[in-house]
RNA sequence: GGCCCUAUCGUCUAACGGUUAGGACGCCGGCUUUUCAAGCCGUUAAUCCGGGUUCGAUUCCCGGUAGGGUCACCA
């Protein structure tokens, strides 16, 4: 109990958050229940002009939508009490003192610095080993604006210690940050929590992700039909692997296997083509009700339900089910169809007589069934298609089922039409060909 | 520029001194229910450079180079 580890995510409100963001939140979740302890959410809200109540409501819904739940939930302006005691027990050992600055444009004329001891500091990073530095070179910095107003380097220590953070997992832009928090720590006779730095995630184009050049925003690919469990799954790839190739976990696996050590050191490029992959191979990993129910959730548009064993298959994501089903890739089943005989003749390749034949054939062999499934209906033209030429047979088939130049194969498309509308539209062909 | 971090296929990565440098995504090619997808099979492709240490370096050390981060009264 009294080591229980205390892990937390301490965004600020001040914007959406991308991807990269999320990849934080994620490993700090994964290595907080890993080893049974708390994931703590941290609203870093003491810069009060560019906080805002929606980017909170966005980054706590996109949370809970990833499946990463808190158990705790804070926010730093809630504690300005505890920073403005922690302030002014420094002032009084003059550890930290008020500062008369020189008059500059939209800056205060007095702050709070910290007088800093100027000597060499190292810490060891969970990730990358010892670091060093020089605190000289960062002077007597400021840590708060007012008695009242800590700024973050201030407010994070003071937070981190009351709410019983025992490791700090966050982005490697902080490393440079981390001396400064640990002088902090040490004028307030704080012990320092451990300190885990994430390599990077970049765009692209090799440079930071950021929403300034076009990076999307966590509900964007929600909007766009990924799946949660496949995002996460993502997330924790980037920049993490397991002890072997697997690379398909779900969110308890990843509890499972998951592992500062194997923490990757370099920085990473967020890789939407590979995300589709995974989108694609959660959706495949979806049973049909589930997928159904994702589908329902997402669009108000229609989906026969027959149609979510091929909607799986085929679509990387939701919104490429929809869109399918939309621009009428499946309007055969519910609809009638029609086409022109070139269309019909197309891909047989043979004189029109001898598709009558076969679709005569078709019929004839079709009507002898009981049960009408896919393999069934296979089993019974399949043969013939390839003795007399499968194009031959399975084109004329399928477009007289469908009416489209594109369609799922003649099997399934007759197994889902169902044997009675299977024939009557094989009949319609008979009569276009005449 | 100062300080700090990093460096294996195009991308995500494995190999914690000895491997034909492995896997995945993508690309390309082939097969398939002669369509579109999916699926299956296969190909292509990497240790940044230079010095050490060692019988032996992707791996350890040093230097360079490159990339990134950070130098706010933003977090």
């Amino acid at each position: 109990m009294a080591n229980k580890v205390v892990t937390r995510f301490a965004p600020s409100p001040t914007g959406l958050l991308h991807g990269g963001n999320y990849r934080t939140a994620v490993f700090a979740y994964l290595f907080a229940k890993k080893n049974g302890g708390e994931f703590i959410v941290r609203i870093e809200d003491t810069d009060r002009e560019r906080s805002k109540k929606e980017y909170e409501e966005n980054i706590l819904e996109s949370l809970a939508w990833l499946g990463l739940p808190h158990d705790k939930l804070y926010r730093q302006s809630e504690h300005v009490k505890r920073h403005e005691e922690a302030l002014k027990t420094l002032i009084a050992k003059d550890i930290a003192y008020v500062s008369e600055e020189a008059q500059e444009e939209g800056k205060r004329s007095q702050v709070i610095r910290f007088r800093n001891p100027k000597e060499p500091l190292t810490f060891i990073d969970a990730i990358r080993g010892p670091i060093t530095t020089d605190t000289t070179d960062l002077g007597d910095f400021v840590i708060a604006r007012s008695e009242t107003e800590p700024v973050f380097h201030f407010a994070v220590v003071v937070d981190d210690s009351d709410e019983g953070i025992t490791h700090v997992i966050r982005g490697e832009d902080h490393i440079s940050n981390t001396p400064r928090q640990i002088l902090i720590q040490r004028a307030l006779g704080l012990t320092s929590p451990v300190y885990a730095h994430l390599p990077l995630v970049l765009d692209s184009d090799r440079t930071k992700l950021s929403k300034r050049r076009g990076a999307k925003a966590l509900t964007e690919y929600r909007d766009e039909g990924y799946l949660p469990e496949a995002i996460l799954n993502y997330l924790a790839l980037l920049g993490w692997h397991p002890k072997d190739n697997q690379e398909l976990f779900s969110i308890g696996e990843l509890i499972k296997e998951f592992d500062l050590s194997r923490i990757q050191k370099g920085a990473g490029i967020f890789d939407e083509t590979k995300l589709l992959w995974f989108n694609h191979e959660h959706i495949k990993r979806l049973s049909n009700d589930e997928f159904f129910g994702r589908l329902a959730a997402y669009t108000k548009t229609p989906i026969h339900s027959s149609i979510i064993p091929l909607l799986k298959e085929r679509a990387q994501t939701l919104k490429e089910a929809v869109d399918a089903v939309a621009a009428g890739e499946y309007s055969f089943l519910d609809e009638d169809v029609s086409y022109s005989k070139e269309l019909l003749l197309q891909g047989a390749k043979v004189p029109e007589e001898v598709v009558s034949q076969h679709l005569n054939k078709i019929i004839e062999s079709l009507e002898a069934l009981s049960n009408f499934t896919n393999d069934e209906i296979k089993n019974a033209i399949f043969p013939y298609a390839t003795e007399v030429g499968r194009g031959a047979v399975l084109w004329p088939m399928r477009v007289a089922l469908s009416g489209k130049e594109k369609s799922p194969d003649p099997f399934t498309l007759a197994s889902l039409l169902g044997k009675e509308k299977t024939i009557q539209r094989l009949r319609a062909a008979l009569t276009v060909l005449k």
